[in-house]
RNA sequence: GGGCUUGUAGCUCAGUUGGUUAGAGCGUGCCCCUGAUAAGGGCAAGGUCGACCGUUCGAAUCGGUCCAGGCCCA
């Protein structure tokens, strides 16, 4: 048997080919290996088994996708089947997914691993519905958090070392994960450019970054300004938006009152009060140093209470709907102290302010400072008065710029307090000034109440730390202010691409609420602080004069970008401005102003590196349109994880919109996030993460990419290895199915033996079933619905695959004459459905599809050797229109009936599947008798004879019955079905299937091992059907 | 606290413009086959559609409130 069939495998391949993947044909067959129907328990009344056509093939059952996976990697890389796909699709139309650069640092996690994956079976699908769909995969190499863990490693010694060094250090590390991470792509079977990745600090990358940048130079929206900044103090480094993380930290919560020493005090109510004082609220003591102002909103109504203490008489002014709650927690928190308060009257923010009211700053010696309005005061917690210092504060910072405050800052980089500070306080950190300050106000008796509370507070996303905010001098692109070219502002610019389609100029959103959301973002959205004082990044190109002033146009950022298209942006480190800038000419700079105060051998760079999302946010110049993947923007389709809305979508979107005026994305496909079974986020401290690399040394990459196909993503995702090994079992069933259709058509050749099915036979509704599949996986697969298409294309395998067609041609496959047209129809459909299910899988089962595309028999000279080198398979029209147009006709007017054969075979086999169902019903009934019985339950349903017993009058049923009898019986795996017409049934029932256990009826075919009337009546084999005495006589005559 | 979003059997998902006893596959239980065999087949159980209140003749579907998640931000 082995002999033979090895024979058969080279005759096979001499027939149709040789390709690359035979090896995993040649090691199916390996002494030892499965090979399907290896003769076992050979005994004398198996005589006829030699002579069935039982399903050969070397598939093996068993997957060995550790194993296998990784040779056929190999095979891929030494074949650079990437390379043959792109010349293969070369001049098709392009459809570019542009990817987005994972951080450089380490291993993928699972939610890595749904990002790659789903864009791998969009390029796929893309490559094999005829794109030209190139995949060029990147990774952000820049950053503070590559930075911080190389000082870590370095230790003490990162002190003592150079910009330049550290920088050499991070630019190893970033190689080394961006290696390490694209080998953990490739693992997953991730196809694409990863011979020449687009990494971010390579120097023309770089350069591209900066040309992206000198075109918002020159739309005049780069500016430079002092400004409170959400402050690292671990990393002295102003931190973006995205690199905070809430958490929660007790803090000191202080009521205190500031002396009032000026204004129209008689026109308050009661009359000028003795010992008057604004009452505030704060949680940072430690900027009380700062405060220039109390802030008070317009519309409020404030009171005047007047109170006793013991230490004498004093009034406060708070916000009237503030009054009893925070006296309340005054009279629980010193009792002794407040002996008695009463409210005088009330009075508006505005009034308030109109009295003109200053007071003493409560720390600095001989300060006075004003009442301001601001309309984000609010009344659900503090006092309505609140504490204002501009160098520490947004909202307070927009105050002062309005009114005039300056921007006071007396806290260094370090977070310690400077000589401006009051003298107990310098050199102290903020965290040590909270006491201090809370000390000083109680000696002064300004603090009224002091208790710590515990709140949400924004902490260093790396080293997890508190922040604060605290002023500096950032460059900021401006959302606002219009852009010269456009005379639009990004924001303006980026809200018309949000309200517009793709087709509109704008861009597409899926799922669509995906368009709200990033507009929600962009209304809110402040200018963008792009600089960071770090080494590990792309330098901002700006100079400065020995006077302080700032050299930065269009022109000198083109400069420098010239220099780093060669030597990288270590230049800025490693040479000197008049190297960095020896393409430049100040006097010929049109945009330069004081031309004559910039000396090029007396500059100097300044040291703020770009955030790194400006750096991934112009990928779209720097990857799509300089590898010439576009001409221009915007490119097909970015694919990321939703919280890209905040992040690398929109600050895409911004630099695209300010540098060429259009959006770079024609559409935005998000993903939601991987959740544990319970919906809860994945932690480590909860340890209910699941490991890539673990899932991938333990089930193989098939298995978890078709886990990650079978995901609804457009929704937050669960994730655990019990919903992963629920994959593994339908890779199972999957493979089963193709590795059966596979040993089905172990002697079928569709170059001579194809046989169109029969008309009224289960092999035609298995072929319309299968169009169907192919159009409605299509279908899916164009929307991007991979679960949709994997549901589909499972359930397919499972109900109309294996349980029902297998089952009901496995006699005539087995028993039917080698050649017999039956058969060899059957073997038709299946080598069809063989073919389509490869490649309609192969964007998900990237592996097994090209094992099982190597182990297809006989399969056409002219399909490609490799399988995603195929085309998606077409549905055929024809067959669909066929099942749609011979919907039912006309009823009969006289009985309403209709003539259900010629009804379309939609609803022909509509009904033959409810009589499978109530057949399989009966039979089951049979295999279990009801308690009591004497009769031992049926085992074999070949031992049962099926009956279709047809009421008078019901013409059309049993012209469809023995129209369809033949495969009736096979569907129900009977031995026998049998029809009796013009039977009187109850309840005006058409229609009774009766199950007979015909073991003592009918004698059984040895061969066939079905019982029925005709088993005996062939003399020359007496213990045959009619049918399979035909066949040993067929074949007899064959061996002759 | 705000914006966006999710909540249908143990799991993954269908449920068309509100309309008869809410479907499928998997899993589970029981059974069968042993010529797909570390495979294959059959039958069955399993849901107050997150909760509550409305609109309606009628709500998984429309409206409101709440609860529990997720992302982004404060």
């Amino acid at each position: 048997m082995f002999d033979s069939f090895a024979n058969f495998i080279q005759a096979g391949r001499q027939f149709c080919y040789t390709h690359p993947f035979d090896f995993l044909i040649n090691s199916a067959i390996q002494p030892g290996a499965t090979v399907m129907a290896a003769r076992k328990n050979y005994s004398p009344e198996n005589t006829y088994k030699d002579s069935l056509n039982l399903p050969r093939t070397g598939f093996d059952m068993k997957a060995n996708l550790l194993r296998k996976e990784p040779e056929i990697q190999a095979r891929w890389a030494k074949d650079k089947l990437y390379a043959r796909i792109r010349a293969d699709r070369e001049g098709e139309k392009r459809f570019i997914l542009h990817d987005g650069p994972p951080y450089a640092n380490g291993d993928i996690h699972i939610g890595t691993a749904l990002n790659k994956v789903l864009k791998d079976m969009v390029v796929r699908v893309k490559n094999m519905e005829g794109f030209d769909s190139p995949y060029v995969p990147g990774w952000d190499c820049h950053g503070l958090p590559i930075e911080q863990k190389v000082t870590d490693e370095l230790g003490s010694k990162a002190r003592t070392m150079s910009p330049s060094e550290i920088r050499k250090q991070c630019q190893a590390y970033a190689d080394q994960f961006a290696k390490r991470q694209s080998q953990q792509f490739q693992r997953l079977g991730v196809m694409g450019e990863f011979e020449d990745p687009y990494i971010t600090m390579k120097p023309q990358y770089e350069a591209d970054v900066l040309e992206v940048f000198a075109r918002l130079v020159e739309q005049g929206v780069v500016y430079r300004q002092l400004k409170p900044v959400h402050w690292s103090l671990e990393n002295r480094t102003a931190l973006a938006d995205a690199e905070l993380e809430y958490e929660d930290r007790a803090d000191p919560s202080i009521y205190v009152g500031f002396p009032v020493i000026g204004g129209k005090t008689q026109t308050l109510p009661g009359g000028a009060a003795e010992n008057l004082m604004l009452m505030i609220w704060t949680t940072t003591p430690w900027t009380l140093p700062a405060n220039l102002a109390v802030a008070v909103h317009p519309g409020y109504v404030y009171s005047v209470v007047r109170c006793q203490t013991s230490g004498g008489p004093v009034a406060y002014v708070i916000a009237q709907s503030r009054l009893e709650a925070v006296f309340a927690a005054i009279k629980a928190k010193r009792p002794d102290w407040l002996k008695d308060y009463k409210a005088v009257g009330t009075l508006t923010g505005k009034q308030l302010l109109d009295a003109g009211l200053t007071y003493r700053q409560p720390l600095l010696e001989n300060v006075t400072c004003p009442i301001v309005p601001a309309d984000y005061v609010t009344l659900e917690d503090g006092t309505g008065l609140v504490h204002t210092a501009p160098g520490h504060g947004l909202e307070d910072y927009h105050t002062a710029v309005k009114h005039g405050l300056k921007i006071y800052c007396p806290v260094l980089d370090d977070g310690r307090l400077d000589q401006t500070a009051p003298e107990f306080l310098r050199g102290k950190t903020v965290w040590q000034a909270n006491p201090l300050v809370i000390e000083h106000l109680k000696a002064k008796g300004l603090m009224v109440i002091d208790e710590m509370i515990t709140h949400s507070y924004p902490h260093d996303w790396r080293s997890k730390k508190p922040t604060i905010f605290r002023a500096t001098e950032q460059w900021f692109i401006s959302v606002d202010k219009p852009l010269a070219e456009r005379k639009k502002s990004l924001r303006e610019l980026a809200l018309e691409v949000c309200r517009r389609t793709a087709e509109q100029g704008g861009a597409d959103f899926i799922p669509s609420w995906g368009r709200n959301r990033i507009t929600g973002m962009l209304d809110s959205r402040p200018d963008w602080c792009i600089s960071r004082q770090r080494s590990w990044g792309l330098p901002i190109p700006a100079f400065m004069n020995s006077a302080g002033n700032i050299l930065m146009t269009p022109a000198s950022v083109r400069a420098v970008a010239a220099v780093f298209a060669h030597h990288g942006s270590d230049a800025w480190f490693d040479l000197k401005p008049a190297q960095i800038l020896h393409g430049y000419d100040p006097r010929k700079d049109k945009d330069l102003k004081n031309q004559a105060e910039f000396q090029i051998d007396q500059l100097k760079t300044c040291q703020d590196i770009f955030d790194v999302w400006f750096e991934s946010g112009s990928s779209w110049h720097a990857v799509a349109v300089r590898r010439g993947l576009v001409d221009e923007v915007p490119v097909d389709l970015y694919l990321e994880g939703s919280d890209q809305h905040r992040g690398w979508f929109q600050l895409s979107l911004l630099p695209a919109l300010g540098a060429v005026g259009k959006p770079p994305f024609k559409a935005v496909v998000t993903h939601g996030f991987i959740v544990d079974e319970e919906g809860r986020k994945m932690s480590k401290s909860l340890g209910n993460f699941v490991s890539v690399i673990d899932q991938l040394n333990k089930r193989g990459a098939d298995v978890l990419r078709l886990y990650i196909a079978s995901l609804n993503y457009q929704d937050d995702v669960r994730c655990s290895d019990a919903l992963i090994a629920k994959s593994e079992d339908a890779y199972r069933k999957i493979r089963n199915t193709l590795r059966y259709a596979s040993g089905a058509c172990f002697d079928f050749d569709p170059a001579h033996h194809c046989r169109q099915p029969a008309e009224h036979s289960i092999d035609l509704w298995m072929r319309m079933e299968l169009h169907e599949l192919v159009r409605d996986v299509r279908a899916a697969y164009d929307a991007c619905e991979f679960h949709k298409a994997t549901r589909l294309l499972y359930e397919f395998c499972t109900v109309q695959a294996s349980s029902i067609y297998f089952s009901a041609v496995k006699d005539r496959l087995y028993c039917e004459h080698p050649r017999s047209a039956r058969r060899r129809a059957t073997q038709t459909v299946l080598h069809e459905l063989l073919v389509t299910l490869t490649r309609l899988l192969a964007p998900i089962l990237v592996h097994t599809c090209e094992e099982a595309w190597a182990h297809i028999p006989f399969r056409d000279i002219k399909e490609p050797h490799s399988v995603h080198l195929a085309a998606l398979p077409d549905f055929d029209e024809e067959i669909l229109r066929f099942v749609q147009d011979m919907r039912p006709e006309v009823a009969d007017q006289a009985t309403g009936e209709i003539e259900i054969l010629q009804a379309g075979p939609d609803l022909i086999w509509d009904r033959l599947l409810e009589l499978r169902s109530d057949g399989l019903a009966k039979l089951e009934a049979l295999r279990n008798p009801a308690d009591g019985a004497d009769a031992e339950g049926l085992k074999n349903p070949l031992d049962a004879e099926v009956v279709f017993k047809v009421a008078k009058g019901q013409d059309s049923q049993a012209k469809l019955i023995q129209t369809y009898l033949r495969e009736l019986e096979d569907m129900l795996g009977a031995g026998f079905a049998s029809i009796e017409t013009d039977v009187n049934l109850p309840e005006g029932r058409k229609v009774a299937i009766e199950v007979l256990d015909s073991r003592n009826k009918y004698k059984r075919c040895a061969r066939s091992w079905k019982r029925r009337p005709d088993v005996g009546a062939d003399k020359d084999y007496p213990e045959l059907s009619a049918r399979d005495a035909d066949v040993m006589r067929q074949l007899a005559k064959d061996n002759k």
